[in-house]
DNA sequence: CGCAGAATTGATACATCTCAAGCTGGGTGG
DNA sequence: CCACCCAGCTTGAGATGTATCAATTCTGCG
């Protein structure tokens, strides 16, 4: 794949990566052959604004690959991100036209653009996709509940913790556990965006970060590649119930 | 009406305060009467909890009147709302057993009940449910993200002031405002409520609330009523775009 | 009238923010 | 090839907003 990414090839929906997880998931080869033929690639640089809040959109997307955030900004400068699009995430909402956050891409992105209108003629006439998209919303509503309680009870320490079992559950379900039950992964946050995250400033994330390596609950190399030795460890350091554990 | 409120009339979908707000706002005669058939009312009194967070529930309902709220409880007794449901708005998600968060009635409360699996199989035959389901969710998915830059990026001045803004424009809607300009209402919350809707304490919640009384921002008699002489003035303590006013 | 829950107010403690100074690693140009 | 540079990060010291602990004082209601 060149310099351009996706944008550049033609993938079939058959292929897709996302196929089984978006909002396309439930459907029969006939509706996906009509969303095949509206739907087109872009592709963004990390750090690229897709849109402005308050701009027009005229699509709706999934993403394919990479990752990209929604966030609030005040006219003060005080930012709060408000959603965390990973692969597979929907982005846009059928029936407005103005975004109401800015969209960043915070890494290499690529998405699945359906144009508004055929898109929304689709949902009318296909129940599938509408019930996916609902089923996904009332997830994307859980996770949104379950930050929330993040944002407005825990500590500096905790809220750090919750943000790693987060991003480190998720990559632990994808690539698998290493079998000394160590998880290792990449945080796709600068420490900026994580204290946009969590409400909390970057000299804040950096110095509760230092201290969760410091005690050894998790370790550190470069800036970004996180391992997490036990994982159990981790989640006391959350605040949430032990239970759940790696896989709930 | 009796001490025991709706659960003891019957009301036809048809006279339902909530008919045109509703999950079932969308259906035809045909789709309602299938609703009429399934349907119960409840009615529980102020302070009583509904379900509690991890218990089953196998109802999913809409507020006919009152206000409900949905809160995370942490081991240690910290407490955090995550939704609040007025009138109209929907309890339940289909397609799950459990409940994830603690449901209590802050006020009489009269809920219109469907049994889950009925419910479940009206959503899969009727798209105008699934529709309007789609809609209310990712109306609710937007006052969450709204109110997830309150906790995360607010004061606690512009928190009060916030949430205070938010119920003195839902009433206004309603109850129409005072022709000289003054909103007045009820907080349906009582201080601690407050508190942890905002993700503060009660001590905090009070003292900024005798600030903006005392600064004139607005005027309390009793615990509950409020006049906000100046909407735009309340609106300019919350920090948000002051574009957008009474009606935005 | 009197009581219990709800709210206010005060004094102090503490977590996080703010401001400021250095560090680190990867990339670039001389 | 090395010196420099810069964004991202770390660390420190002090300021500040909110929590905590502790009395009172209201308010609505039986």
């Amino acid at each position: 794949m060149g310099k351009f990414g996706l944008a550049e090839t033609h993938l079939t929906c058959g292929d897709c990566p996302i196929r089984h997880r978006a909002v396309c998931a439930r459907c029969e080869t006939e509706e996906l052959a009509a969303l095949e033929e509206t739907k087109y690639y872009r592709d963004y640089e990390p750090g690229q604004t897709i849109v402005w809040g308050g701009d027009e959109m005229d699509f709706v997307a999934s993403v394919v690959s990479g990752v990209a955030t929604l966030s609030h900004t005040m006219e003060d400068g005080r930012r709060q991100m408000v959603g965390l699009l990973l692969p597979s995430d929907f982005l846009g909402r059928p029936g407005r036209r103005l975004a109401p956050y800015d969209v960043t891409a915070v890494s290499k992105l690529t998405l699945c653009c359906f144009r508004r209108a055929p898109f929304e003629d689709l949902l009318l006439s296909t129940p599938a996709i509408n019930r996916r998209l609902l089923e996904m919303t009332l997830d994307e509503l859980d996770a949104a509940r379950e930050w929330m309680l993040i944002l407005g009870r825990k500590t500096a320490r905790e809220k750090i913790a919750s943000l790693i079992a987060i991003v480190g559950r998720r990559d632990a379900a994808l690539h698998m556990m290493r079998a000394d039950g160590q998880v290792v992964f990449d945080l796709p946050l600068t420490r900026e965006a994580m204290a946009d995250y969590l409400g909390l400033t970057l000299e804040t994330v950096s110095r509760q970060i230092s201290a969760l390596k410091r005690e050894g609950v998790i370790r550190i190399e470069g800036n970004r590649h996180v391992t997490v030795p036990d994982f159990p460890r981790l989640m006391e350091e959350t605040g949430d119930d032990t239970d759940g554990g790696l896989l709930s």
